[in-house]
DNA sequence: GTTCTAGAAC
DNA sequence: GTTCTAGAAC
């Protein structure tokens, strides 16, 4: 399946009228150029602004295409016109006329920065790699950075590069052909989460004509805006299914082309092609890459669709898009602001890998998203995880490209729309809708707190934006003129900010967990993981807040909206189970309550999480039935190494097992053996063993279906040989037969188990570390101990003499 | 469950 | 100096 979002078609409209909006004290012509400093008096600015210098950052662009793409051409031609003071960087020529290297580019590029110049990245800079450095210098200097990707027919640039003679680079005549195919083969468009501040895609020459004019009328004063533009949309019929997928809200062609169908005057140079690009991915190239005949490109071609698909899926990760809380009106200290920022996003981004935060702020010159920048920089922190934005947060993806699924809002303790700022915006932007949704859940915030409002489908956010959720957050106040007047007391505001960041990133959690139309992880095969994403398990844990100690100890709104979500698990459980007998039910009840005795850490509940929902988990199972699942190991500690995972409630671990149970054990250890024989089919000399931990970590019961070579790097201590090859691993059919005599299964969690001497699996041989013990497993052919042997222990292919049975 | 890392072991 | 473990934090 290829995992490609629909992009609505655009209609722009022809431009009638100049419409100035006035958003967040930030004069913004539709859709053209923002002006500034003396190109435009009226336009307001924030304290924090007026002390900054009253001229336009320097640009930075770098320049993206395969070579003979027209990127020193495209170079040249705006700086013969422009009266802004652009700089050339060309890697081909900057070593004293001949190739240079990248530090040398950077460097160049550095100093000329530094001076105010604008710059030209003329490389080929077509992964994401070549591009990182670049956008890096965003943090150090006050600057925009900018793509403008050449991305033009494979066709045409292998043509001009046959042609060409005394290129800088020295690629022409017949080599080209082979090079420029082997670079697009390798090509990662450009996205505005890598860090840039706005793409330019060129398709054809009259693309690049316009992105030329675009950048050469750009004087000294001017920037562009930010975002992602001349996208065209390539294949429909492809997104049409993803979009269905995706349960994606669709953009009523109405409403994209009144919001803005109006531009400036000035700027007709982005009318024609500039149409502002609603997805971030791209295919663009695909189609002109087949056309090139050979087998090469052939290949190329899949790989490519491939690429993109991923990309898309990648771009397509729920995402939160927040302002910067109390730092406006509340005047609460930047620095220290920015500070906490990075800290919850860090936390955030530890524990929930599957998700993406942005930082929005209007205005180019935001202090706090400098801040913020800056140590993101500093931190060498994931731009795919989070990143800035400037842009208006109600139009994130109308006029930025940007997809949110949730916005976060800088409310008041009322919930009240007006006010000014955000709240004023996002409550006008969103509509009645907002207000009495709002009102229905929640009556006041108090600092530090954080409510998730579900958007009304009627609400334009929603239809225009894509924004299902708006979560509404309450942070300290350093204004004596607001309520809740902390008077300069940090200790506290810092306190409350982090709370308030806490809640705001829980909430977005909350909302990400029980969305199903939110893919969490998507594969073609079964059997296959997904992408980089977490297949399951501990590191969902990332994905999912679900401690309950949380839950308790948090008595506010957002604490309302757990409570009730914890609550719908538990109704999914019992509709999972509507044939149960009651007694079956009550007895549920009870190993629920004892359950609780044991504490699971939040990042032991991903296993249940699946099993209440696996529907939510499609992509990362690789069967599901009305009793079980089954999915890979998310570390896998041998080749083969599956978790059959019951799916009834209050069925932590062992120890919550009992006679009623019995059939579920013959169940998950019938799945077990079939997973083991179709591996055994696969490659016959595994041998499987199936069993479970005395003391699982994961709550919810799972038997492990795991081959003993325990070849993989994910086995790492003795803890991890020890679970599985002492008495604390307890086999399956021992546990079966121990239910059913004695109703209920020995345990052997003695810590002891655990730490015990490292000894081989099969020979016995006692090794003094877990590299050594790995080597000599990888050697060792001795057949297993006799006791593995008996009782159906070991599964191994049929025909295979060594491990049979006396 | 993993990751991180100080400090032990080699 | 490097490798490895074990305990804390999540």
């Amino acid at each position: 399946m290829n995992l490609v979002r629909k992009k609505p078609k655009f209609v722009v409209l022809p431009l009638l009228l100049l419409r100035l909006r006035l958003v967040f004290g930030q004069v913004v012509l539709s859709k053209g150029l923002v002006l500034r400093g003396s190109n435009l008096k009226m336009e307001m600015m924030d304290e924090d602004e007026t002390s900054a210098p009253r001229e336009g950052r320097p640009v930075l662009v770098i320049l993206v295409g395969a070579p003979g793409s027209g990127k020193s051409t495209f170079g040249e031609d705006v700086m013969r016109s422009s009266i802004r003071h652009w700089v050339r960087v060309c890697q081909d020529t900057i070593g004293n006329g001949k190739a240079g290297t990248k530090a040398q580019c950077l460097s160049c590029a550095t100093s000329a920065l530094k001076d105010g110049k604008s710059v030209f990245i003329d490389r080929c800079n077509l992964n994401r790699e070549q591009r990182s450095e670049f956008i890096k210098l965003d943090g150090r200097l006050q600057i925009d950075v900018h793509a403008v990707v050449l991305d033009l027919p494979a066709k045409l640039c292998i043509s001009r590069s046959v042609k060409r003679t005394g290129h800088e680079g020295n690629l022409q005549g017949g080599k080209a052909a082979a090079v420029v195919n082997r670079m697009l083969q390798h090509k990662e468009l450009p996205k505005l989460s890598e860090g840039f501040n706005r793409i330019t895609f060129c398709q054809n020459e009259n693309d690049v004509k316009n992105a030329i004019n675009t950048y050469s009328s750009l004087g000294p004063l001017d920037s562009l805006p930010h975002g992602c533009f001349g996208q065209k949309n390539t294949d429909s019929k492809i997104q049409v299914g993803i979009m269905k997928f995706l349960k994606k809200a669709e953009v009523p062609l109405s409403a994209a082309s009144t919001t803005s169908g109006t531009e400036d005057p000035t700027s007709h140079t982005l009318r024609k092609n500039n149409s502002y690009c609603k997805d971030k991915e791209t295919l663009s190239s695909i189609s002109d890459n087949a056309n090139l005949e050979t087998k090469e490109v052939e290949g190329q071609e899949v790989g490519s669709a491939g690429y993109h698909a991923n990309q898309v899926y990648l771009d397509d990760i729920p995402t939160l898009a927040f302002p910067s809380i109390s730092t406006s009106d509340f005047q609460f200290n930047l620095e220290k602001a920015a500070d906490i920022i990075i800290e919850k996003v860090v936390e955030f981004a530890n524990k929930f890998r599957n998700a993406r935060l942005v930082l929005v702020d209007l205005s180019h010159k935001s202090k706090i998203l400098s801040l913020v920048k800056a140590r993101v920089v500093e931190k060498n922190m994931d731009t795919q995880k989070f990143f800035t934005h400037v842009g208006d947060i109600t139009h994130l993806y109308s006029k930025g490209g940007l997809r949110c699924n949730a916005i976060a809002n800088a409310a008041n303790w009322r919930l009240k729309p007006g006010g000014g700022g955000v709240n004023a915006a996002i409550f006008n932007a969103a509509g009645p809708e907002l207000e009495s949704a709002t009102k229905e859940k929640v009556k006041s915030l108090s600092p530090g707190n954080a409510a998730v409002v579900p958007l009304p489908s009627s609400s334009p956010l929603f239809t225009r934006e894509g924004v299902t959720h708006v979560i509404h957050v309450l942070g300290p106040n350093m204004n004596p003129q607001r309520p809740n007047y902390l008077n300069n007391d940090y200790y506290k505001g810092c306190k409350i900010l982090q709370d308030a960041y806490n809640s705001l990133f829980e909430g977005f959690a909350s909302i990400v967990m029980n969305q199903p139309g939110i893919p969490v992880g998507k594969s073609e095969n079964l059997g296959r993981k997904s992408l980089d994403l977490p297949v399951w398990s501990d590191c969902s844990s990332r994905k999912y807040f679900t401690s309950t100690d949380q839950k308790s100890k948090r008595g506010d709104d957002h604490g309302s909206e757990k409570s009730k979500k914890c609550k719908g698990n538990q109704d999914g459980l019992g509709l999972a189970f509507t044939n149960s007998k009651d007694e079956k039910v009550d007895s549920e009840h009870t190993r629920t309550e004892r359950s609780r005795s044991k504490a699971w850490g939040s990042w032991a509940q991903a296993l249940h999480q699946i099993a209440m929902h696996p529907e939510q988990h499609k992509g990362d199972l690789l069967e599901i039935s009305d009793d079980v699942v089954v999915l890979n190991d998310m570390y896998p500690k041998a080749q083969k190494h599956v978790l059959v995972l019951a799916r009834i409630g209050g069925l932590d671990c062992l120890a919550d097992v009992q006679k009623e149970h019995l059939q579920l054990l013959n169940k998950m250890h019938g799945v077990g053996l079939k997973w083991a024989e179709k591996f055994l089919n696969e490659n016959a000399s595994l041998v499987f063993r199936l069993g479970y931990h005395s003391a699982p970590s994961m709550r919810q019961l799972h038997l492990h279906v795991i081959s003993q070579d325990f070849e993989s790097t994910q086995l790492k201590n003795k803890k991890h040989w020890n679970s599985f090859n002492t008495a604390f691993f307890r086999d399956s059919v021992d546990v079966m037969d121990e239910i059913s005599s004695d109703g209920k299964a020995t345990l052997k969690d003695d810590d002891k188990l655990l730490s015990m001497e490292l000894r081989c699996h099969r020979c016995r041989s006692s090794h003094p570390n877990i590299p050594r013990l790995k080597s000599h497993i990888s050697s060792c052919q001795s057949p297993f101990p006799a006791y593995l042997l008996q009782n159906g222990r070991l599964v191994n292919a049929p025909g295979e003499p060594r491990n049979s049975v006396p």
